[in-house]
DNA sequence: CAGGATCCAACATGATACTG
DNA sequence: CAGTATCATGTTGGATCCTG
C-alpha cells in the first residue's frame, strides 16, 4: 500500500506500523534493501543481483528509499556515469526487522502455512 | 504491495520479507490486528474504532487476513447477524513485529526523521 | 552506464446504494 | 448487523524507446 506513505500516524496504533511498512513496501524495495545490507553497489549491479525489476521501476524504489533516507545515492561525474548506492545508518537499523520478518516468513509461510491464496502468484 | 500476496520467496531473500509484509499490508490490517490483539471483536464493533474505513474495504481487509489465517470469522446463526473476529495464534505471532515495527517508526519517522515526502497524506 | 519519458494494465481503496 | 454489488479513482509497476 505504498500509496499511503508516511500516513500521520498519530491516529490508532497501527499507523505508525502502516508507516513504517510503507517505507519498505514496494515490490522491491526488501530485496534491495537485502543486498545493499552486504554493500555498497552500482545502479546496473544492483540490477543484475535483481532479476526481473525493469529500469524504470528499479529506479523508482531506488528514488523511494533515497527519499525516505534509507540509502544513499552517490554519483560521480564520470563520462561513463557511474552511481553508487549504500544503506544509511537508518536504513540499517531496520536490518533486525528484516530479518524478523524474513525469518517469520520462512518459519509461517514455507513450512505449516503457505497459505497459498495468490491472486497474483 | 498487497497485490503480489506470497510471493513465491524462493528466489531473492527479500522475497520472505515482501511474503510476509504482505499478509499485514493493507491500508487497515495492521490497524484492525492491533485492536484485535486486545480482543475479540464484532464487525461494526472494529468499524467504530477504525473511523475512516468503508464496509466494503473493511471487509476486504478482515477476509484477507481470515485467508491467511491471522484471524479467525465466527458466525452465529441469528436473526441480526453476529460475526465475530479473533486473531488466532499464527495472527498473535506477529504482535513482536508488529511491536517492532511500531516502535521503529515511532522512533524514527516521529522524532528525528519525519521525511514528509507525502504523496497522499 | 544510469537513467528519463511515455503508455498501459492491474489492483487497492473509496463512495454509494441495496439486502437477508 | 454484516455484509454485497457496482462504479469511480489513484497508484503501482511493467514495457518500450530514447539520451547525456
Amino acid at each position: 500500500m505504498a500509496k499511503v506513505r508516511h500516513s500521520r500516524f498519530d491516529c490508532d496504533p497501527g499507523c505508525a506500523v502502516e508507516a513504517t511498512i510503507s517505507l519498505i513496501d514496494g515490490k522491491w524495495k526488501c530485496v534491495v534493501l537485502f543486498h545493499l545490507l552486504t554493500g555498497t553497489m552500482r545502479f546496473n549491479e544492483i540490477r543484475r543481483q535483481i532479476s526481473g525489476v525493469t529500469q524504470r521501476t528499479l529506479t523508482n524504489q531506488l528514488r523511494e528509499l533515497e527519499e525516505d533516507g534509507l540509502i544513499e545515492r552517490k554519483i560521480y561525474a564520470q563520462v561513463p556515469p557511474k552511481v553508487e548506492y549504500t544503506v544509511t545508518p537508518l536504513g540499517r537499523s531496520l536490518q533486525p526487522i528484516l530479518v524478523a520478518l524474513k525469518f517469520w516468513g520462512d518459519e509461517n509461510i514455507g513450512r505449516f502455512g503457505k497459505p497459498e491464496r495468490a491472486n497474483a502468484a
